[in-house]
Order: C-alpha cells, then sequence, then structure tokens
DNA sequence: GTATTTGCAAATGATTTGCAGTGCT
DNA sequence: AGCACTGCAAATCATTTGCAAATAC
C-alpha cells in the first residue's frame, strides 16, 4: 500500500483528496483512461469534476508521478510512475497487462541507441493481440 | 516507388487521386500527423478537405495499409504498413525514425507471449531521447 | 494567512457525420 | 451506369481556460 499522501509531498504537490483518490484509483486498476478514471473516482468522491482530472493528470505526468500509455487506436491510458515494463494489450478487450522488461531486451535497446548517439530517456514497448480470456470466449 | 494505385486496388479500395496524394506524402515524410498530411497535401491539391483526410486514414488503418503510432503526450503519427520496426522518437523536435528490429529481440517478445497464452498480433517499441541534432542545438 | 487548487461554465479544438454532387471502374 | 468517394457545413466530442470560492499547509 502506498502513502499517496507523501508520494505527492516528495513531488511538490499538495496532497488534496482529488489527487488522493485519482492515484489511488489508477493504483488498483493498473491502467486507466481519463473516462474510467471519472467513472470511478466519482463513486467514491461524486463532485469532483471532469476539469480537476484533467489539470491533474498534467501536473502529475510533469512532476513524474504519472506516464501515459498511449495505445494504437484507442485513447491514452494512465499509470503509476514504475520500473520499466512490457504492455501486452488485448484488442478485444481493451486489458492492458504489464509483464516485467526483458534485460537482453534493454541492453540491446541502449547498444542501438547508443551507435546512432542518440541519447535514451525512456521506452516503451507495446504488444498488441489477443489476450488468454478473450480467446476463450472467442472460441465459443 | 511505390506504385500506390496498385497498393490501394489490392487492399479494395479505389484509386482516387486524394488517397494517392496521402500515401505519397506519408512515404516521402515517413511519420506525419493529421495535421502534417493535411498541410502538405494542400499544397499539391488546395481542394482536399480534412475531413477526407479522416476518412481515409481510418479506412487505409482499417485495409492495413497505414499504422498508428501513438506518441506518448503528443498527437499520434501514421505511417505506411512495413516490416517490424522501432522507433526512435525525439522529444525535442518530434521527429520519428525507424531502426531495424532486433531479432533476437523479437524472439524474447514471442517467448513472453507464448507463456502467457497471448495471441500476439503488432508490435510498437518506441525510444523516447533526444537526437543528435537536437543534442548539438543544446550544446550551443 | 497565503498561495494553490477546485469546480463550474464557457471557449476552444479535434474529429465525425449527413448529404448532395462527383469520379472511379 | 452504379456505387464509392469527396467536400462542405453542421454536429458532436474531448480538452482547456478563466475565475470565484474553497482548502492545504
Amino acid at each position: 500500500m502506498i502513502d499517496y499522501a507523501i508520494l505527492l509531498k516528495e513531488n511538490g504537490l499538495k496532497a488534496t483528496f482529488q489527487r488522493m483518490n485519482i492515484l489511488d484509483v489508477v493504483e488498483k486498476s493498473g491502467h486507466m483512461s481519463v473516462e474510467d478514471i471519472y467513472d470511478e473516482v466519482t463513486k467514491v468522491h461524486p463532485s469532483l469534476s471532469l476539469a480537476t482530472i484533467y489539470k491533474n493528470i498534467i501536473l502529475m505526468m510533469e512532476k513524474g508521478v504519472l506516464v501515459e500509455v498511449p495505445i494504437a487506436g484507442k485513447k491514452p491510458k494512465y499509470e503509476l510512475s514504475k520500473t520499466d515494463h512490457i504492455h501486452l494489450i488485448c484488442t478485444e478487450c481493451g486489458d492492458v497487462e504489464d509483464k516485467p522488461c526483458v534485460k537482453e531486451t534493454d541492453k540491446l535497446f541502449h547498444e542501438l541507441t547508443e551507435k546512432e548517439h542518440f541519447e535514451l530517456n525512456m521506452r516503451q514497448v507495446n504488444l498488441y493481440g489477443v489476450c488468454k480470456s478473450c480467446q476463450v470466449q472467442e472460441a465459443s
């Protein structure tokens, strides 16, 4: 369990009820769109406005608390900043799952960018396909 | 030089002047946003409407002629469908460059998804950082 | 107490849609 | 000739902004 108040203050942001709620639902679900966040948070905190969510996503991204996960053909999702990982994205149900980064892959990316004199700051690996449970449903 | 008329017909689309112009500018530039495409194409074909670009991007994506490249914090870009590759994305100038896929990486992704019983259809690897020429400019 | 943040409502911007006219095959 | 495609204008949807009231520290 993460202490969002500390996380926010460490990053120079006031620990408001709204922000802690946003982080809470994002952490629980893993990956959420703006709409998803709004729907979830308003269950607990019905007066929270969409504008506040937009403002805070931008702010928390600037401070490095949240990261945007862009997805081909869909609205982006947001996740808490964490160690590098791979996204398995189901094109049927839209679910996003994290998998630990493969060490060798990492090394290859570094070699590639070094050769190009490209200063590498962030990696995003998206693997699109059909997840196990959607395959089962298709079969029926 | 690609024959866009054939490419379109092979994919069940009529070879209109507009579509060929869109494919032409995308192929030349490599990666373009909707806005970029509009600006370029209207130089040659001033009456082409934004609506037509939107409609055709969607259609050509459905037919597998174009692919969307989602980019964290920016509008997506579009590219011609081609063999798998890695994107080096400069966060300064926005430029996107293709690099050939690393074979070992590919294998690792397959192993990972097989273990998960995830049916892998498409990979997108985005490496974000600062390109060589932007580093030079920053130094000055 | 003060600076930040929130929520509302309005403004902007991006994308989509409907439809009459046009063009590909 | 016939159906698919285009371009326009209007409609819709997503995101941003300005500002007065509320809140964290």
